[in-house]
DNA sequence: AATGAATGAGGATTCATTCAT
DNA sequence: GATGAATGAATCCTCATTCAT
């Protein structure tokens, strides 16, 4: 965590050693693409990819209009980086679960519970995926699709072999497997929209329609 | 239908009469600010609001740049006639719907069946809705989102209604409006996605497990 | 006075013949070129030639726009009509007093309280001579110079026979018509910019300096 | 002087090394901005600010357009910086003046002849403040009305002090101030709707009746 | 490598003028 | 003759991208 911004705000907004600190910065190219990925994510997920001004995500990096485009050829790549990072960090905490449990109804279960988690404690993670879906939508045969695809392409296997063991019915696995996207979609959707926060339970209530409709 | 140009593409394309057509059309304003909300709804379709050029639309509805602003005092007001426009004809194929079956559980499944049917039938106007939800979610207290919402309500209501008859189970009514909403998109989502044309049993799929999960 | 729209607001709005007066007003052609010079006199006055808006002219007019370019070719054209008519009432009020005094010094005195007079009534008509003066000055050979010049001249006239009949000292004539105008511009200005009415005082005082600067 | 701008032509325009220069040029930051004011102050003086187009004064101080933005915010920051500019220039060099003179007839007298004689040495600088008193007048409570209350401050203190010491009568100290303005106005305005250079016997001319009038 | 000033294509909006009715 | 809907040239301003330092 830390470092990677996505829970925690970026904390090299403050540096206290005692150098003038409008000195040229000297960072690890690592560092600085972090930082600029932070900005970005922060920033895109205000207004979506159009809305976003590249000014203002270097002015949040703390680095120079020009260093962006070091990093990153264009705009629209930067945000395509952006969107891929979530889903690493996503797909990293969604290979834990599926390493830890057993029966594809629990893998399902857990892993929906953490997803769902995962956006509610990232809100700008889920803004930018909104913005991607969207942008995926309009603009098919895009990178971020393949995210997508990857995701649901284990969730389908998943479900494919809750199938198999008898966890589920015969459900046609792929749409299944997009059903429950839109259930989690909705559950964060959900939380985002009221105030009171009955996420657990909102899981549990929406999981617990989901698992009967495939389940036996 | 027909000349509400969400089923059938504007013809008025073409104009095979002999005369110049650089010269001043004389139209009844109806049958223009229909022409205009068509190119509207089409070049907003493509590529969302911010994407969308005025000068496209205008010479996609075969007038002057400034008679849009004639008939629309801003690029967003247009577009926000546009995404009013869709609700309305969806509204109207579902009251139609509405007012033909008995209990909740069949509206139930003959508005969902509609209503991906009207998007599938109409592909644009499921993209200007897609985004037209998604700038929503991005810049809350939109306009669009009132439309989002009775459609929602209306939901609900029927929702509350089968459980209270007891067609459904026991659930959250909103929860479930808003699940029912997602399989929708879902459907319409996959079928747009696919090559092959397998809309009826994919309604049938998909409705079968929401059903089978908030049903008795 | 009366029809001509300078010191009394037009009266044609207010038309109280038993008729609807959505219907095409006949009116004859003289009545409805001043009430479009009514109009444009107006909002010519608030500001100035560019800020203009045809249709709002048109509207207090109460004609269609197309109205206004039957009557005048171009809005520049109908914005020197409406000089040239200031001018013509002024040069109208000033004729009479040429007329009725006898001694050049004696007509200077009276010809300026009368023109003082005459823009501090009619604060509309001095907004669009300064405009006026300014377009001269701005781009020169302008008709509205024509009319200036004819004023300027008449002056120089005047004060030429005070210094042949010994009323004056042996100044510049032009230059002395010149710096009369100018007395005359700074005591309307003073008038417009204060809140206590001291009008008479202040032509007297603003003549009583410049009488003694080119008297004997 | 010189590269100020105000007295002479700006002789960049003319560059005579064998470089292309349509290449981005380095500059200076002041020297750009000072191009910028020179292009806004040829601009701006020839058809007052409505007239004037960003884009020729972008294309006169060979600067992308963008560039005057960046510079200034708005086209009408802009404008009031070049009369604040004019307007820096003017009182500078009649604070030399009123460093080296000791009578208050002294004083306003060489006052005068300095105004008059900067106006006509910078035509360019006389027709933006011309219209910036005339949009003033349309526009009141604007900035620029800000400059001309200052210069006319200070020539109502310096009357008053001709009054106290005896050099003038009893007259209105403010109203005299006032028609001091005017004069000079006069006899610039004079100076450029004439062919013949009489300059100094104009100004003369003018403070002759001017001073006799307000004169003891 | 980092910077940020410079650039100019692009886009929304206005409004004088025209012209079919 | 009168009308006002239609038109599109004109214009301000933004912002992704480049490039000299």
């Amino acid at each position: 965590m830390g470092t990677n911004g996505l829970t925690s705000p970026s904390n090299s907004i403050m540096m206290s050693n005692g150098e003038h600190n409008n000195r040229r910065k000297v960072l690890p190219p690592d560092e600085r693409r972090e930082m600029i990925l932070d900005a970005a994510l922060e920033v895109f997920s205000k207004g979506g990819f159009q809305d976003a001004d590249v000014d203002e995500i270097a002015q949040l990096a703390q680095v120079g209009k020009g260093t962006v485009y070091r990093y990153y050829p264009s705009k629209r790549e930067l945000y395509l980086a952006v969107v891929e990072r979530v889903f690493d960090h996503l797909q990293a905490r969604l290979e834990v679960i599926q390493g830890q449990t057993q029966s594809p109804r629990e893998v399902l279960h857990a892993g929906v519970a953490e997803h769902v988690r995962f956006f509610t404690e990232n809100p700008r993670c889920w803004r930018v995926l909104v913005v991607g879906r969207l942008e995926d939508r309009l603009n098919p045969c895009r990178d971020t699709m393949l995210a997508h695809r990857t995701l649901l392409d284990s969730l389908t296997t998943l479900i494919r072999e809750g199938i198999a063991c008898g966890d589920f019915r015969e459900v046609d696995p792929e749409y299944a497997a997009f059903a429950l996207m839109s259930t989690a979609a909705t559950v964060v959707e959900k939380h985002f929209h009221q105030d009171k926060d009955t996420l657990q339970e909102d899981i549990n209530s929406a999981l617990d329609i989901y698992m009967r409709g495939i389940g036996k």
